[in-house]
DNA sequence: TTTGCATTCTTTGTACACAAACGCATAATC
DNA sequence: GATTATGCGTTTGTGTACAAAGAATGCAAA
C-alpha cells in the first residue's frame, strides 16, 4: 500500500529538478538528476515498484519516465529484465562526442545568426549558476547546469530537431563525464561558456565556432577514454558486480 | 471483448512492415507505414480504443506505440486530447531539412570510411526494391524504402547516436514528402542512390558527399515549400476540419 | 565438493476498471 | 438574436490485478 509511507508526494519541491509539469516529468527529472549526480551509479537496477514507492506514484508513471530515459540512452531497458542505469562504453562515448562536435558546430553557427540578446542574457545567468555550483562544491549540479547551458544554446539556435538531438547527446555526455572524468579537477567550463556567449553576441561566427570546438576538446581531454580504455571498458561491463546498487532517495 | 472481432492478430504478416519483434513494435510499424503511405492523412485523430480494437491489443500497447511515434515527431500527443498524425509546417520542414543535410554529410563521410562491401551490397538490394516499388506504382512503399535506404546508410556509418537521430529525421521527411510533394512525378531517387553507393565503394569521400548534397537538393526542389507555403500552412492548421479521419486498417 | 535440475520467488508485461478532463450540445438569460 | 453557462457524452489518464518470464535458491546426484 503506497498510502502508508510515500516519502515523496506530487508537490515535492520541483524547483531544483526543473520541469514542474506532470507527474512523469517530475519523476523523470528526479531520476535524471540522481544519475547525473552519481547517486545512481551506472549499472544500478531501477526497479519499477521501488521507484513507485519512493515517488508515491504507480508503476505506470515510473514506466513512462524510464521509457523516456531509455530513449535518451540514459537508462537501458532490457526486455523482461527491467531497467538499469546505462554504462556507456568507451566506443559509445566516442560516438557521442563525434555527434556532439557536429551538432555543436551547427548550433553555434545558427546561434550567431538567430540568438536574441534576451536569450544571451539568460545564458549568462545560467553560466553564473553553474559557476556558483562548482564553487560551492556541488559537482553534480555543476555538470547538470553545464549540460543545460548547451541545451539552452540549442534552443537559441532555433532548430527543433537539433534541440531534441542535443537533449539526448547532453544527457549521455553528462553520464559519460560522471563515469569517465579523471577526477583531479572538476571541469570548470563556465569560463569557456562566457567567452562563447561574448563571441555569439559579437556575431563572430568564426570565433564562436573556434571557441566551441576548443571547448569540446577540453571536455574530451578531461576524460580517460584513451589510456584506461581497456580497464574502464571491463569495468563498465562488470559494473553490476563491482558497484553497489544504491537506489535510495536523496536526503 | 476483443476476442470477438480482432481483425488483426499478433502474427499478422510482419514481413512488409519490418520489425517482427514484440506487439508494440508491430503496432508501431503498421501505424508508421500507414502514415507514410497516406492512408492516415496529417491531422487524422488516432483514437487509442479504435486502434486497440483494430490491432487486437489493449490501449496499453497502443499508447506505447503512439508515445514512440510522438518522440519521432510523426504524431502529435496533445495532453488530454489524444494523438493526431503530425502536420509539419513549412518552417518545421525547413528545420528538418537543415538537420538532414548536416547529418547526411557526416554519415556519408563515415560510410566512406567504414562501410563494408557486404553492407554496400545490402544497400544495393534495397535500392532495387525501391525502384521496383516505384515502377509498380506503389508510391507509399517507394517513399518508405527510400527512407529505409538512408537509415541503412546511417547504420553503415557505425555511429549509434546518428542512427537514432537519422531515424527521426527520415520519419519526418517521409511525412513532409507525403504532405508537400508537388505531384507531377514521384521522386525517383533510386538512381542517385545507386551512384552514391558506387562513390562510397570507391572510397571517394568528396564525390560521395557531393552526390549526397545534390540528392538533398533534388528532394528539396520537389517540395512546394516556397510558393504554396501560406496555403499549405493553413491547410495543415485546419486539416482536422477539412479531412475526414479515416482510421481503417489496410485491406 | 561441485554441478545439474527443479521449485519458488521476485519482477516485469499486459489488460482492464475507474476517475478526471475535454468538447459539444442544449438551454437560459441578457 | 447572440452569448454564456451548464450538463452530458466521449476520450484520455492513472492505478491495480493478474499472468508470464527470469533469477535465485535448495536439493539431489555424480
Amino acid at each position: 500500500m503506497n498510502e502508508q509511507l510515500q516519502p515523496l508526494k506530487k508537490p515535492v519541491r520541483t524547483g531544483k529538478a526543473g520541469r514542474s509539469g506532470t507527474q512523469d516529468d517530475i519523476v523523470y527529472a528526479h531520476i535524471f538528476e540522481a544519475i547525473l549526480e552519481q547517486r545512481l551509479a551506472p549499472g544500478t537496477k531501477l526497479s519499477e515498484e521501488a521507484l513507485g514507492e519512493i515517488f508515491g506514484v504507480s508503476r505506470t508513471i515510473i514506466r513512462r519516465a524510464l521509457s523516456r530515459l531509455a530513449h535518451e540512452s540514459v537508462v537501458l531497458l532490457r526486455p523482461n529484465r527491467g531497467a538499469v542505469v546505462a554504462s556507456p562504453t568507451v566506443e559509445e562515448a566516442r560516438q557521442v562526442f563525434f555527434s556532439r562536435r557536429m551538432v555543436e558546430r551547427a548550433i553555434t553557427e545558427l546561434a550567431v545568426q538567430h540568438a536574441t540578446l534576451e536569450q544571451l542574457n539568460e545564458l549568462r545567468q545560467m553560466v553564473r549558476e553553474e559557476r556558483d555550483s562548482f564553487s560551492r562544491g556541488d559537482r553534480g549540479a555543476g555538470i547538470r547546469l553545464s549540460g543545460e547551458f548547451h541545451l539552452k544554446l540549442a534552443e537559441a539556435a532555433g532548430n527543433a530537431p537539433l534541440v531534441s538531438f542535443q537533449r539526448s547527446l547532453v544527457s549521455q555526455t553528462s553520464l559519460i563525464i560522471a563515469q569517465y572524468e579523471s577526477g583531479n579537477r572538476s571541469h570548470c567550463s563556465y569560463d569557456e561558456h562566457m567567452q562563447l556567449i561574448d563571441a555569439i553576441e559579437a556575431r563572430d561566427a568564426e570565433q564562436a565556432v573556434s571557441l566551441m570546438m576548443h571547448h569540446m576538446d577540453h571536455i574530451d581531454s578531461k576524460l580517460n577514454l584513451d589510456e584506461e580504455s581497456a580497464s574502464d571498458d571491463l569495468h563498465a561491463v562488470f559494473s553490476h558486480l563491482l558497484k553497489k546498487p544504491k537506489a535510495t532517495a536523496k536526503g
